[in-house]
DNA sequence: GTTGAAAGGTTTTTT
DNA sequence: ACCTTTCAAC
């Protein structure tokens, strides 16, 4: 008997205009049975967000519960884009109860996201305090250094590693769950003799943390890793999602991979999505080989759907882009095309120095603007944090409004970190980190007092008001005690934004004391009343506040409102998977990119590419690469020498120079700088210095 | 025990 | 240029 083929039935709008590939990623595994694992390779600007959007709006339009699906993204805010998303195709089919229907998706954020969430969850089951404190990267390094004095390892005569070093050797080998041995040989080999001490070390620290009921980042993701490896346990937590999807794959490390493949061991219901080519995260761990070897864990092997399709850039972007990703060394292949035709070669800029790169940028910005883009449609791009120094500088005096995304977040200034640690040793007394950090605010308290106190804090069985009440402290501290005591006590009755300003208005008196510009500084801290009253509790404040820092600082005059124009200034690493119609790219010149502190390794070359090339990508329609014949470094006084004369980018072969339009650019009303005849300049100081070298 | 001044080492990107 | 550590005085 023959079967007749049935006419294709129309496709729903929200499946009709998507085109092939994206529409075979969304609708895998439909039908009866539950989905095998699937892997989207989506290259730049490919529609990435928006087809994993349409696959979760897809599973849940055919009936999957949007309760039952874990969806972890780089960032809060690409989470909530994507329940955004969701909720818009969902309402699109459903109407208001399709929108209903994905408010139901609340398990969207970040792996320490999701895994502190769980952890606070499960927390009597495996032995931990619910009210559990999260160590930022700073916290740790600070416990890291009390414990490595504490076992006489600073003091040597031989360098040991700082504390910062200290972790990041820790947080290389538990995050690519590699022996403390190779991590030391491979990235740390200045260090290798000092094996058998970082070993005492990490077992201190490990101890130290489960003492004081502290957990740090990695740790969101190793005891997830643990729990899900447990026989029962690991069952149930697994048995709670039908559907885990990860966006950005290729920035996840060993230990991401094998919590979801802890969660769902066979791959049924898993979807990764990322590109190899974007992969920009290896200095933590990340592993690009998790994506590549995603089909083969599974039998059969997983499907692979490649999005090749660039729907944001035009054709000369897209090349210039293409040529530079083309010379990487291993490239999973896959060829991105546009049909955005039309547009401008991107330009390589040739300015003088920093001061004139900013010059450019800010004329080229008011030009843009000028003709119709927005400042808030244009970026700034660079590799560092501090490469924007002189922008920003040259931006205020203008008065040109900006954002600066990455780098120093408002988190990490003093005051704010003092006040949460405040709020920390409330919530948890036994977290000596903050603890010493509240305590050492009072004059007349040193280390060893600061010790005394949080002993008794975390004595067994002992309440906050015995240990504070019977202390004695010393007589330069005793008229601050009584106000201490009485923070540390009283509010506990205050409902939550209001132990806040409790706890504001005792560290008022030492932020008079303790800096000049108080007044500044203040602003701050009301401030972060205002996103506090943004959070349910204190727990659920602080636990946010350490994950998800609100990642953009501005100038003085504070955050913008939404709706104000502003131009975005984003390190590389911060502007993933965003987009501008013009982008400007920074210190395109060997040393800043690649990085000469990231040219040891080869591995480490073909990052700083990589991370050239989504710097490039993000762009739509306009992109320059801005190279300063002279830039500033700082530091590396070994050489004497503060301006570095730079070539371009070896990430710019001279055969890709036709792809280009090249011009050089000079700060109009200084001709007679321009005219001097070009001179090399010398500095003469280091030759000065160099002759007693 | 605490605090301030001087010396010396270190440099990026982030959850 | 900046931050941490060390050393000496209160």
């Amino acid at each position: 008997m023959q079967t007749i083929a049935p006419e294709p039935a129309p496709l729903p709008d929200y499946l009709a205009r998507l085109n092939p590939a994206q529409r075979e990623a969304v609708l895998h595994g439909d039908g009866p049975g539950a989905a095998a694992p699937l892997l989207v390779i989506a290259g730049a600007g490919s529609g990435k967000t928006n087809t994993l959007a349409h696959r979760v709006a897809h599973l849940m339009l055919k009936g999957a519960d949007p309760r039952r699906m874990l969806i972890m993204t780089f960032s809060r805010r690409a989470a909530q884009e994507m329940t955004a998303r969701v909720e818009r195709i969902a309402r699109e089919v459903l109407g208001a109860e399709g929108a209903a229907l994905a408010g139901g998706l609340d398990w969207a954020g970040t792996f320490h996201g999701m895994g502190a969430r769980l952890l606070r969850e499960y927390a009597p089951l495996v032995g931990l305090d619910e009210a559990f404190t999260i160590h930022d990267r700073e916290d740790s390094a600070d416990l890291m250094n009390l414990l490595r004095h504490e076992l006489g390892f600073g003091l040597a005569e031989a360098r040991f590693p700082s504390k910062s070093a200290c972790l990041a050797i820790y947080s290389r080998s538990v995050n690519a769950q590699a022996p403390l041995d190779g991590v030391l040989a491979e990235g740390f080999p200045k260090f290798r003799n000092r094996e058998a001490e970082l070993r005492r070390l990490f077992a201190a620290y490990v101890e130290a943390k489960q003492d004081q009921g502290v957990l740090d980042y990695d740790d969101l993701l190793l005891y997830w890793r643990a729990m899900v490896g447990e026989a029962g346990l690991g069952a149930e937590i697994g048995a709670r999602f039908d559907h885990v999807l990860v966006d950005e794959y290729q920035d996840t490390n060993r230990l991401q991979a094998a919590i979801l493949l802890g969660l769902s061991p066979q791959g049924r219901g898993l979807t990764v999505v990322g590109d190899d080519a974007q992969a920009i995260y290896a200095f933590r761990a990340a592993e690009v080989r998790n994506i590549l070897d995603f089909p083969g864990l599974f039998t059969p092997r997983a499907r692979v759907v490649t999005l090749e399709q660039n729907y944001r850039s035009t054709a000369p972007v897209l090349a210039a882009a293409n040529a530079v990703i083309g010379e990487a060394r291993e490239r999973f292949s896959k060829t991105l095309w546009t049909a955005r035709g039309e547009g401008a070669r991107p330009g390589l800029v040739t300015v003088h120095d920093e001061a004139a790169q900013a010059g450019y940028i800010c004329r080229a910005v008011l030009e843009a603007r000028e003709e119709g883009t927005a400042l808030k449609d244009q970026a700034v791009l660079f590799r560092t944090s501090s490469h924007s120094g002189p922008l920003e500088v040259e931006l205020t005096r203008r008065n040109i409004p900006f954002v600066k995304f990455g780098g120093l977040k408002f988190l990490d200034s003093a005051h704010v970190k003092d006040l949460l640690a405040v709020l920390r040793l409330r919530e948890n007394p036994r977290d000596r980190v903050a603890g010493f950090r509240v305590l050492r605010l009072i004059p007349g308290i040193g280390t060893a007092t600061a010790r005394a106190v949080l002993d008794a804090l975390a004595a067994p069985g002992a309440g906050v008001a015995e240990a504070l009440g019977a202390l004695r402290v010393p007589a330069r501290a005793a008229p601050f005690w009584p106000a201490f005591r009485d923070m540390m006590l009283n509010p506990a009755e205050a409902p939550w934004p209001a132990e806040l300003e409790a706890v504001r208005l005792w560290y008022e008196p030492h932020l008079e004391r303790l800096h000049e510009d108080a007044e500044t500084r203040r602003s701050d801290l009301l401030q972060l009343g205002q996103i506090a009253a943004g959070h349910g509790s204190r727990s659920a404040f602080l636990t946010d506040l350490t994950l998800d820092p609100p990642d953009a600082t501005s100038d003085e005059s504070g955050v913008p409102l939404l709706d104000d124009d502003y131009l975005v200034l984003s390190t590389i690493h911060s502007a993933k998977g965003r987009e501008w119609r013009n982008v400007f790219v920074l210190n395109v010149v060997d040393g800043c990119m690649p990085s000469d502190l990231g040219t040891g390794t080869t591995a480490g070359i073909e990052e700083e590419r990589r991370l050239l090339y989504v710097a490039m990508t993000r762009a739509r329609d306009a992109l320059h690469l801005v190279t300063p014949l002279r830039f500033y470094t700082h530091g590396q006084r070994a050489r004497g020498d503060r301006h570095v004369y730079a070539a371009r980018s070896r990430f710019l072969t001279e055969a890709m120079l036709p792809l280009f339009e090249r011009f050089a650019w000079t700060p109009q009303g200084t001709a007679g700088a321009a005219a001097r005849p070009a001179v090399q300049p010398v500095d003469l100081r280091a030759r000065m210095k160099d002759m007693w070298r």
